[in-house]
RNA sequence: GCCGAUAUAGCUCAGUGGUAGAGCAACGGUUUUGUAAACCGUAGGUCGUCAGUUCAAGCCUGACUAUCGGCUCCA
């Protein structure tokens, strides 16, 4: 007699092999291993994919079981919410249309189409009341194969739904499903078209936020239909949220743009017009500690620094190209009949520097620096404080060398990046950006290109990710993406080959044997833009900057002003030690002085009153640890010379 | 550039059509202070710009400019 089969076998995280009944869903798994596990289950790692914590699982799948701790649970959780946004939306406005609403870090957005109707925050509000309705309502996420395509299509057509009519239509060969969401009595009361995976309730939904709203294009392109799109956050917890809540603020508070108000660090003005940055003398103080330290480095590293104009006749740009490729971007001007354009780029006068002379083989490589300024007409809606804008010095070089020589260069330009990020105590990753679609160039530069710069990423023994299809349309680049002290990423050093310019300029050098050959151009920035490594720096150190970095290092707080001789005479024995001191000598309480100097973020502070006089000796207050209590001056003076020397962070 | 929001004293913000306000900062005075804010006073504004509606506009309407949140683009 045949036996049906009535158990499978499943395999578990851990390897071990469980026996189940057959037609058992990952969420029976769950309750035949423990209580406490059913309580936390959000979804499945089945073979390698996620999927619903309900799916059925079959004879020899592999299933790992996605809890709440687990930080790939909060995609199930973010992806539903979204779609408890879309019902919300959808309930509220009626004739909305959905587009798409995917998770993102540590939230989500929705898209749509709401005719008639202007998102404001008051909205989300509402919103937000009307999707914890359907919260409490217990919704059920169901998932359902969708069995006729061309009748959901035309279904979704006839819903007004033309975006989920054009989105299914892309994918109907890939077995497309449909999410549900069914009320208490099983009755589908909205549905989505989504590949999921999804919790199974709503109300599994604990803690979450609607955002802001802002515009959005349909497939992100602009001349597609305009979009309100709604950004959330959620979480498992009213805990969680509140964290994250709290973390946003705190980002806010170290804003560079609010600190660069509030400590007088730069400014903008409608006279100058947007993009373009006035530095005060604060932070001019830390861009010329930036700028000192790059020189030193580089002078060290085999670089030649050079100086060039800020404009040069339309010919050169026409000769680089520029004029051509890069013409949106460019300012323009003409005096006495003569076109001139305001430099975009450094790189074309560095090229005529190499070019002005013969070159030899043996003079490569050639490693021309310059923190040259150049400004870029940035469209209107996309400056931002220091971080974007239209005038800014890039600290730039080119590297001209044999082809025989490109590997070391690139590794010796990496050996740069990380030598400078150590003097801000900054944490990086690299990216290898490979050969776009448009590219110009030949397939064997290209290749040549890309396997030089793995290589070089290999041997210096970076970790590195590849993005497939990102590099400039005239050569791959290999960019560093800075990490600050709440994480987030910026972006950093690039290094560019270039075979575009070489070209155009006919750019040659003598081989050994007589014949004239091809230099290869490697573009490269370390710090990007002083202006954007400025605003990355003030936000990493919330203003706190180091003391090699401060422009004042020492403030010295005399109790009241019969310390004040003996104060002026501290500071100037600092001062001969070039430690930049200052004396608050305004007839203000000494916590008021205190409170001062902390909120301008003055690393040291030394009180001095009667008792110090008397003793000849100092009472050290950190920015960071407080009181620190009586030392000499000698003693003092040799900690902060080894913590400048040290760039200490 | 596009979608949406905002623009009041140096800064942060209040002010729903009828005589422009607060706190901090600034300035003057008093206080001489021991590890995050002493006290009193003075001054400071064509309410982003330009037009319109109204007997009357910071407030309503429009255009422009800038900023903010995004999109797109990017160092």
């Amino acid at each position: 007699m045949p036996q049906t089969q009535t158990t499978i076998s499943v395999f578990l995280k851990d390897g071990s092999k469980k026996e189940i009944p057959a037609g058992s869903s990952g969420l029976d798994l769950a309750k035949s291993i423990s209580n406490s596990l059913v309580k936390k289950s959000i979804g499945l790692l089945l073979n390698g994919e996620s999927k619903d914590l309900l799916t059925v699982l079959k004879d020899g799948d592999k299933v790992e079981i996605i809890t709440q701790d687990d930080p790939s649970s909060y995609e199930f959780l973010r992806h539903s919410t979204a779609h408890i946004l879309a019902e919300a939306v959808q309930n509220i406005f009626k004739g909305a249309r959905i587009a798409i609403g995917p998770v993102i870090e540590d939230g989500f957005y929705y898209d749509f189409e709401i005719p008639n109707h202007k998102l404001t925050p008051d909205d989300l509000v509402k919103i937000e009341k009307e999707m914890q309705r359907l919260i409490d309502e217990d919704q059920k996420f169901i998932r359902v194969n969708i069995q006729d395509v061309s009748k959901q299509i035309k279904e979704f057509k006839s819903q007004g739904e033309k975006f989920k009519a054009e989105l299914l239509e892309e994918h109907k060969n890939e077995n497309p499903t449909l999410y549900v969401l069914e009320d208490k009595s099983g009755n589908p009361v909205w549905n989505d078209l989504c590949r999921g995976p999804h919790i199974t309730s709503s109300k599994q939904v604990k803690a979450f936020k609607l955002l802001s709203v802002s515009g959005a294009y349909w497939r992100a392109d602009e001349t597609k239909e305009s979009l309100q799109r709604i950004y959330g956050t959620s979480w498992w917890s009213k805990e969680e949220l509140d964290a994250y809540l709290h973390k946003i603020e705190e980002a806010e508070k170290r804003d560079h743009r609010k600190l660069g108000r509030q400590m007088e660090l730069f400014s903008m003005h409608d006279e100058t017009g947007p993009g373009l940055i006035l530095w005060h003398p604060n932070l001019a103080f830390v861009r010329s500690q930036m700028e000192n330290y790059w020189r030193e480095l580089h002078q060290k590293n085999g670089y030649e620094i050079v100086y060039t104009p800020h404009i040069a006749r339309t010919d050169l740009w026409n000769i680089s190209g520029h004029n051509e490729f890069y013409k949106e971007n460019m300012f323009y001007m003409n005096v006495d009949q003569q076109d001139y354009v305001l430099k975009p780029m450094n790189c074309p006068f560095h090229v005529l520097i190499f070019k002005s002379t013969r070159h030899s083989y043996r003079d490569l490589p050639i490693r021309m620096a310059e923190l040259g300024t150049v400004y870029r007409y940035e469209r209107s809606g996309v400056m931002h404080g220091l971080a974007r804008v239209r005038g800014f010095t890039q600290d730039d070089a080119h590297i001209f060398c044999r082809k025989d020589q490109y590997v070391e260069e690139i590794k010796g330009v990496i050996k740069l990046v990380d030598l400078m990020y150590k003097g801000f105590g900054l944490e990086y990753f690299a990216e290898l950006s490979t050969k776009p679609k448009d590219a110009i160039g030949a397939k064997e530069s290209w290749d040549f290109a890309e396997t030089g710069l793995e290589q070089a990423l290999k041997e210096y023994g970076l970790a590195y990710k590849i993005n497939p299809g990102d590099g400039a349309f005239y050569g791959p680049k290999i960019d560093f993406k800075l990490k600050d002290a709440l994480g987030r990423i910026w972006q950093g050093a690039t290094i560019q080959l270039d075979f575009n310019l070489p070209n155009r300029f006919e750019l040659k050098y003598t081989e050994k044997d007589g014949s004239q050959e091809q230099p290869v151009m490697v573009h490269r920035a370390i710090y990007g833009s002083l202006e954007r490594f400025a605003a990355l720096l003030i936000e990493h150190f919330a203003g706190a900057f180091p003391l090699w970095l401060s422009y004042k290092q020492v403030i010295i707080l005399p109790i009241t002003d019969r310390q004040i001789d003996y104060a002026n005479k501290i500071a100037n024995l600092l001062k001969e030690k070039n430690i930049r001191a200052h004396v608050d000598e305004r007839a203000e309480s000494v916590n008021a002085k205190i409170r001062d100097a902390q909120l301008e973020k003055i690393p040291y502070m030394v009180i001095v009153g009667d008792k110090e006089v008397k003793e000849n000796n100092i009472s050290i207050r950190m920015r960071k640890k407080g009181d620190t209590g009586t030392t000499t001056i000698d003693k003092f003076i040799e900690l902060l010379l080894n913590e400048i020397s040290q760039k200490i962070i």
